[in-house]
DNA sequence: ACAGTTTCCCGTAAATGC
DNA sequence: TGCATTTACGGGAAACTG
């Protein structure tokens, strides 16, 4: 006879890649101290699926069977860890391919699960447990989308073992989705999204609404349909801005000095009363992962004009940090001296007050040559662009108790993820 | 009976990367319509050596036997190609470790075998043939140390098979060297060294003499030992610069716009009576794959002055192509307005004359935004350094008859290799 | 032809071995 | 411990495949 529950934490990854290796582990809830000690546990991969009813089938390429042991660390409870699991696609088997296949792979969901037979007084017993539901992919860029099923799945769904859940996905209201946005900003980048921004969001993707909170969306608007006007879904941009985020704006993202997410009416609407050179940081909208800074002057009438950089994106970033080209941009009319044109961070932080624990010092000069920077220079020849309506200033970010909340609510096991995609 | 030669063109790669697939070809030299078209052919590697020689043992993963076939292309005789071939490492299998394991894996030479048996006329005839020695390597790190092995081996050995070769190696002639020096700069960039550049060559290597060709290299003084007070090899230093040609500089270089190779002294001697503004670009010759230019102008007292900039490498041309890195540099003395000092390529070519069509145009503009470009730019506080000896001008390279002519004498079989390693 | 998906493999970083 | 060598795998691009 069969019994469904063995352990707790029956898996760690929620997102695989074949060919790239991840840990699993196992534990025995119950003790048994009178069972023999060599008590061998098997994983295998998707072992009930009908065949007919997947797409793909992957197999466990390396030693799937080991023995339990005593775990060191906590109650003395039997336990087990696979490392160096590796997935890999069964080929040529799957001649009864997918009926179902409007199914894009990572909305696939597969499982892993674990099996053990013992004797206990003469009686033969088998364990038997699976994993949550998986995702596999065969490269980093199928990460995000991987990450979009991960998320959606989790948000609507308890059922820890509906693999046919994106056959027809539930919609989400706004107020669960901007949530778990902001948590995977929290967690990804360590700063959620305060009320202005995820309203900026809430708008872009239900357009205007007194309130988003109840307005439902479905899983294809979220990631699958591109935004009107552009070759990219809503998540694809959204997750674009958290690895462009995680990699070159850190710092600066947790120091809140980047409303990133803001019209551009919102911009100029915020800008427009304040001191010429007052600048802030929006990301594009139009270009994956990039970000801009808008800044306000005065024209020869003294009204407000607004110039906005062309966006900067990874390669950019990657050959000048971020906060260098705020202290180093300059705007050059012709045979003038070069000026920056950034002064106060909005509302009015003296732009040095906010990004110089950020610069970079120029690096250590080699002796015998002269050290060179990269300036990053516009030309200016053009007028600057008309005033846009509306007002409206940003306000502090949730509090850490309020994450807290979040992260108890919404606990997806992704803090304890094995190295390849643990955050 | 074995006969002890079959095919031409033994083998393509010369040097293989574990886990990369690679092509061989063997082709019949002698027809034999009477053989029975089922001719198979077996890839063996390393079959004959004893294995207490040898540090490491490989073997190949992939299906290695395979029927000849008759060539479509060529004269109809019998040939077989195989592909996808993958070489991994025998672990745990070679206890009797090499005795000779003063030699670096790279200096590890290893072969590919290859057999065929038939009957012709009830008689059993068995082929065999190998390949020229090969370097396996684990990754492209390697590599510029394997092509240092298979360069000093086809240099000093017509032997095809002394796969013992490095465990003492000869000496070379810097004018065997320097030619091959020259033909790899012409392969791999399209265009070889002229004398001045090779003089230099010899000079850091061999000291100051009257004529450096009859002076003999060490191995290990070429490859091996690390250049005096730098921390890499005089060919690991030269390599790092191929490689920046072969990524960033071609067409600059292909026009012969950089002298490259020219010590700091005959710099100063080649550019001191010159226009101020001009410049030469040189490869650092203190870091590796780097170039910088240096300028001429003239101080307060009217005598020539010197500067510098520190050296680009890999990651900077990356983020700025070189061409536009020279139309754009600009040296800033305090609130000046910026001013680029390089005026003409040496002797006296107009800068845009010289580089014009290399530069980028910059990108076009994306609408509402102000495009921005980096600048490299040189603050100048300090003096500028002192004057140096001596005179002497370059000269144009080598004419395409004599690459040719280089071409054939040290023909490597490099222009068939597989793609893993084709230049 | 084409989009979705996988494979290939360089190049960096980390791990391993000696 | 330090150096030589291998392994790991992200990321861009090519190859594949319906």
């Amino acid at each position: 006879e069969k019994q469904p529950c063995m352990p707790t934490h029956p898996h760690r990854p929620l997102i695989i890649k074949t060919g790239v290796q991840f840990t699993t582990k196992v534990r025995l809830l119950v003790r048994l101290p009178e069972v023999d000690y060599q008590l061998k546990v098997k994983t295998i991969f998707d072992k009930d699926l009908p065949p007919g009813r997947v797409n793909r089938q992957f197999f466990i390429l390396t030693n799937n069977t080991k023995a339990m042991d005593i775990e060191d660390s906590s109650n003395g409870c039997l336990s087990v860890e696979f490392r160096h699991l590796q997935l890999k696609e069964k080929k040529y088997i799957n001649v009864t391919k997918g009926n179902e296949s409007l199914l894009s792979v990572t909305e696939e969901l597969h499982s892993l699960n674990f099996e053990a037979h013992f004797t206990l007084q003469g009686l033969a017993i088998d364990l038997e447990t699976c994993s949550l539901p998986l995702v596999v992919i065969s490269n980093v860029s199928q990460l995000p989308a991987g990450w979009a099923s991960v998320m959606w799945y989790n948000l609507l769904t308890d059922d820890p073992r509906n693999l046919g859940f994106f056959a027809s996905p539930l919609r989400a209201t706004w107020s669960q989705l901007s949530e778990v946005i902001s948590w995977q900003f929290s967690t990804c980048a360590g700063r959620g999204l305060n009320r202005e921004q995820l309203a900026m969001l809430g708008e872009k993707l239900l357009g205007p609404q007194a309130s988003h909170s109840d307005c439902l969306l479905s899983w294809s608007k979220f990631s699958k349909e591109n935004i009107p006007g552009k070759p990219f879904s809503f998540w694809m941009w959204l997750e674009s801005i958290l690895e462009l985020i995680k990699k070159h704006l850190l710092p600066v993202w947790n120091d809140n000095y980047i409303m990133g997410f803001v019209s551009k009416e919102m911009e100029r609407a915020l800008l427009k009363d304040k001191e010429p050179g007052t600048f802030l940081l929006r990301f594009s909208e139009s270009h994956l992962g990039g970000i801009t800074f808008t800044w306000m002057e005065h024209g020869e009438n003294g009204e407000a004009t607004f110039n906005s950089v062309e966006p900067y994106t990874k390669s950019r970033l990657s050959a000048l940090p971020f906060a260098d080209i705020i202290r180093d941009y300059k705007v050059i009319s012709d045979g003038l001296v070069p000026e920056n044109p950034l002064k106060f961070l909005f509302p009015n932080i003296p732009k040095d007050e906010a990004f110089g624990r950020h610069y970079n010092s120029p690096q250590s000069k080699v002796h015998p040559y002269l050290s060179a920077s990269l300036i990053p220079i516009s030309e200016l020849r053009s007028n600057a662009t008309s005033i846009l309506a509306a007002c409206q200033s940003p306000e502090p970010p949730m509090t850490p108790g309020e994450y807290d909340m979040l992260h108890e609510q919404l606990c997806f096991d992704i803090d304890t993820m094995s190295p390849p995609y643990s955050e």
